[in-house]
DNA sequence: GTGAAAGCGCTAACAT
DNA sequence: ATGTTAGCGCTTTCAC
């Protein structure tokens, strides 16, 4: 059971493991009369090749393209490197290498540019955080063309080419998001921080989380008015003109949200000006985050785990590519965790 | 990176490969000296065994013992064979075999003898249907003081040392059927034909369907009323005198629901009697089933998928045992299906 | 066309 | 206590 070899095959067929190679892999060079007897004996025999001495002995290495926004230390986008160094030092032991592409997540033509040299590199999968939509379907619509699967990490576009997808649910996060600050006290005004710069990007990511924010109130808080105030995170003092001016004519409100990762850029602000007494919810677990968290600034932390989805999506790939094996759920929604200062560590 | 061998350790320690080998597997032979020189080169080099060459090399095979209910030949116990032989040929490539061990689900005395024989065989991972659920957690009990990894299918029990559990949501099924059941026309009387035997049977695992069906009728069909008729599958003669005798006694049901896989024992009854104007509703796609959802006797099927609940249950078994991989989700409804003549191939 | 031989990373039996 | 060797199942040169 399952334990004939390649010698086998080769003794039986009257042949050397050689030649049974060759025929295994459809190379040249074998007399028809041959083929046909070697073949005859492996359905018989029931033989099975085994892909792990193959990959030992052969020694072919295929790569998997990671294409993911470039990031200053301490970033959203830094949390999925150690899922994709966990993920990679296991696809290794597969000879499967992953290499990385990064792009400007404000600028299309570097995403544009990031999905060409991905290319070039001839990769067996790809792995892509599409938060270009239109020009990702153009990119995902040449991978099939070329026969190369990749899956979605962080959003997915709608499409059906992509082997697997890992997301967190995007509209629920939102939603949870306003259940938590609302949880605590009664809120009559809330303050949603957004950054300047996220209204160049063609596809905002924190739409989703907005609009199941914007249902909850609706549904649970009627009366509740919604303020953004919009920030550039390369101008800190910006930022504290900005809030200042806004707590001067907004002096009543107490309740503090962001639907991005960057609820950090504001603490400074919020501990200058001794804002002590607010309701402050962000998402992702950023060491800054964290800091603030466990410092009290922060309320809670509503935390998707990137480095999961890279993990996974390295994990499926690399198994499909090298062993055909297509992954078990094909929509992944990673679960949220809620993070306060007595579980943030 | 990652690509570091124990030659390269070997080299870099001044020893040869079989005293690296000797430190990597803690045995007896190697001088202080060299072991802590071996030891510290891998750190430093960072290296990490390949397992599939290991496995390639040693040999060493272990073994899944798979504890199920025995079966006849297109009993629902069967459906999970495709599933077994399929993971057991994929584990077979990581020299892991697959024994089974069947034991008679009426009967609590073949379940610890099963439990016993499974044991006997000094397995590395275990997969149970736990049909009996207090004998089942003492049989588990003893396989974790063993550190003996198990998982569960079919359903699991509650308990927390499992690695992982494969089942349908019973609950939800039982829910689901009575509302096919009653989709096509109003419904004023509802038959649920069960077997007789499974009183005998600790547990029940159609219970959590009844109770979903049962609440589905609450919630919508108030005013239905639901009967029982108890059927032994070894009697067919018995099978048609009670349900001949049901008919006489309440000529207006019009609709037929089974909890468990053996809706087509009934079908010879009906085709007999030409009571072809039912609605008839089972689970499970046993060939029999098949047959009848063709010929129209049958108006619908509910299906797990035993077949992936076994594969699945195996593969993360082996996984865990020789890498060390933990399953990315520990517990795992599988999805339902609604089977109809038209869908049925 | 085909076989023989060496080698992938690792293990295990046998030397020394 | 340590090195050498053969071999796991397969691939890949290199002969013939």
């Amino acid at each position: 059971m399952g334990k004939v070899t390649i010698k086998d095959v080769a003794r039986a067929s009257g042949v050397s493991k050689g030649t049974v190679d060759r025929v295994l892999h459809g190379r040249e060079g074998v007399s028809r009369k041959s083929r046909e007897k070697i073949l005859r004996v492996i359905e018989e025999l029931g033989y099975e090749p085994n892909v792990y001495a193959s990959l030992l002995a052969s020694g072919i290495v295929r790569s998997i393209a990671v294409i993911l926004p470039e990031y200053t230390p301490g970033e959203f986008w830094g949390l999925y490197e150690s899922g994709i160094a966990k993920a990679a030092s296991e696809a290794a032991r597969l000879n499967v290498e992953v290499v990385r592409v990064a792009y400007n997540q404000y600028d299309i033509d570097s995403f544009r540019a990031a999905c060409r040299e991905a290319l070039a590199k001839q990769p067996a999968g790809v792995v892509i955080a599409p938060l270009f939509q239109a020009e990702t379907a153009l990119f995902t619509a040449e991978l099939r063309s070329k026969g190369i699967p990749y899956v979605f990490v962080d959003t997915k576009i709608e499409e059906d080419g992509y082997l697997s997808s890992y997301g967190m649910p995007m509209y629920r996060g939102g939603y949870l998001c306003a259940d938590i600050l609302s949880y605590r006290r009664p809120c009559e005004e809330i303050l949603i921080v957004r950054i300047e710069r996220d209204k160049l990007r063609q596809s905002d990511p924190t739409v989703g989380r907005r609009e199941g924010f914007r249902d909850f109130i609706r549904e649970n808080l009627p009366d509740c008015t919604v303020h953004n105030v919009f920030i550039d995170p390369k101008d800190p003092e910006g930022v504290a003109l900005r809030l200042g001016k806004f707590f001067r004519e907004h002096p009543g409100v107490r309740h503090i949200a962001t639907f991005n990762s960057r609820i950090h850029l504001i603490v400074p602000f919020l501990e200058q000006n001794g804002l002590q007494d607010l309701t402050v919810v962000g998402f992702d677990n950023l060491p800054a985050n964290l800091d603030a968290l466990r410092s009290g600034v922060v309320n809670a932390l509503i935390t998707q785990h990137p480095e999961e989805q890279a993990a996974r999506a390295i994990q499926d790939l690399t198994e499909f590519i090298v062993l055909k094996k297509s992954p078990a759920q094909r929509d992944n929604f990673v679960h949220m965790d809620i993070l306060t200062r007595y579980n943030a560590d």
